[in-house]
DNA sequence: AAACTAGTCAACCGCTAGTCA
DNA sequence: GTGACTAGCGGTTGACTAGTT
């Protein structure tokens, strides 16, 4: 197929720094007709412009509700963690920071945390320490994550502990357990739903951890990474429509087509027991409200998992994933 | 003051994926 | 199924600025 040029060859098309007038036209047209039609609008808007300069100049700086100005600590705790999660997929990055663009992020991560990393002994590639290959005391990942295996991080004798008796331990039974309603709707829905049920954390969490704190990592595999919505989507809501009636239940406010890739993280500590502390207050509300407590409510989402059997989404395993946490710590000690 | 260097960031380029006829 | 078209993405470039020699 031959590569259609992106903009027509004609002498007199612009390149170069944008003028305030052009900016002005631009703006106008956008406002008038909205957005769309990049090919076409250079000619209709009087701009002497291809149209791939003109989508991303009000992409990256017309736009109304671009954030201008310094990046705040939490948006680099938010770079650094989607970074951790998507790479160099800086499009990717820039929907979990509304007002920034890719390329802002792109440049800011280029320009400045990317040194400031290096320079605190962190890989800005792996998040990993340059220093020492943490690596090696880590339990292996499998390539191809298609075996159940439940991994507890921390280092001392009561998370140890906490691994045997996990079935005990609502903390750790909800961190399986959330894995596995990750795994199973994953398909479904997107990773901000997803971060909403697992609460406490999510690739877009501020909270620091300890380095006691166990963080667990859930790995939803699916054939694009495409995600196409960050909607906000209240934990209630999705718990309302997961359980009603026992059915999976697909509401287009509460459930994308999108699917996901995304490692999904949380902290589960030991101030963190419980399903309850995935949870706000407002989601308890409704499980008051169905006189359903923490206990009989994982079982009535186990049983919910095990009816909806026409599914045959393979669990996928949860493993530990703690090196993005730790080189936040590192970037900002 | 001039020349040089390094840092920043807007803009460009090449490519891919999705859509449609 | 194929090709044209469009939108969007990520890497790179180069103009500009600030700091240094």
């Amino acid at each position: 197929m031959v590569r259609t040029p992106c903009c027509k060859a004609e002498l007199g098309l612009k390149k170069g720094a944008w003028t305030p007038e052009e900016d002005q036209k631009l703006v106008s047209y956008v406002n008038c007709h909205g957005e769309g039609g990049w090919r076409t609008l250079p000619e209709k808007a009087g701009l002497k412009r291809c149209g791939k300069s003109c989508r991303l100049r009000w992409a990256n700086y017309l736009r109304p509700d671009i954030k201008r100005g310094e990046f705040t600590e939490d948006e680099e705790r938010s770079i650094i963690s989607l970074h951790a999660l998507h790479g160099n997929k800086w499009a990717a990055i820039a929907r979990g920071l509304p007002g920034r663009t890719d390329n802002e992020i792109k440049n800011h991560w280029n320009t400045h945390i990317k040194k400031r990393l290096i320079k605190k002994g962190v890989d800005p590639v792996t998040h990993k320490s340059l220093i020492s290959d943490k690596s090696e005391n880590l339990p292996e990942i499998p390539e191809k994550q298609n075996v159940i295996q439940t991994i507890i991080t921390s280092d001392d004798d009561l998370d140890n502990e906490k691994v045997k008796n996990n079935n005990e331990k609502p903390g750790l039974s909800s961190a399986k357990f959330l894995n596995r309603v990750a795994n199973r709707f994953g398909k479904r829905i997107n990773q901000s739903v997803l971060s909403e049920i697992i609460g406490s954390g999510g690739p877009l969490t501020t909270t620091t951890t300890s380095h006691t704190a166990t963080t667990t990592s859930v790995t939803v595999n699916s054939e694009s990474d495409k995600s196409t919505s960050s909607s906000f989507t209240p934990t209630s809501d999705l718990l309302c429509q997961m359980t009603v009636n026992g059915n999976a239940t697909s509401s287009p406010s509460t459930f994308s087509e999108a699917s996901v890739n995304d490692s999904l993280m949380y902290c589960d500590n030991e101030d963190n027991l419980g399903f309850s502390n995935f949870l706000n207050d407002e989601d308890f509300m409704m499980l008051e409200e169905s006189s359903v407590d923490n206990t009989e409510f994982m079982k009535e989402l186990s049983r919910f998992l095990e009816e909806d059997v026409n599914d045959d989404v393979e669990v996928m395993p949860v493993y530990e994933h703690q090196d993005n946490i730790e080189d936040i710590d590192n970037y900002f000690a």
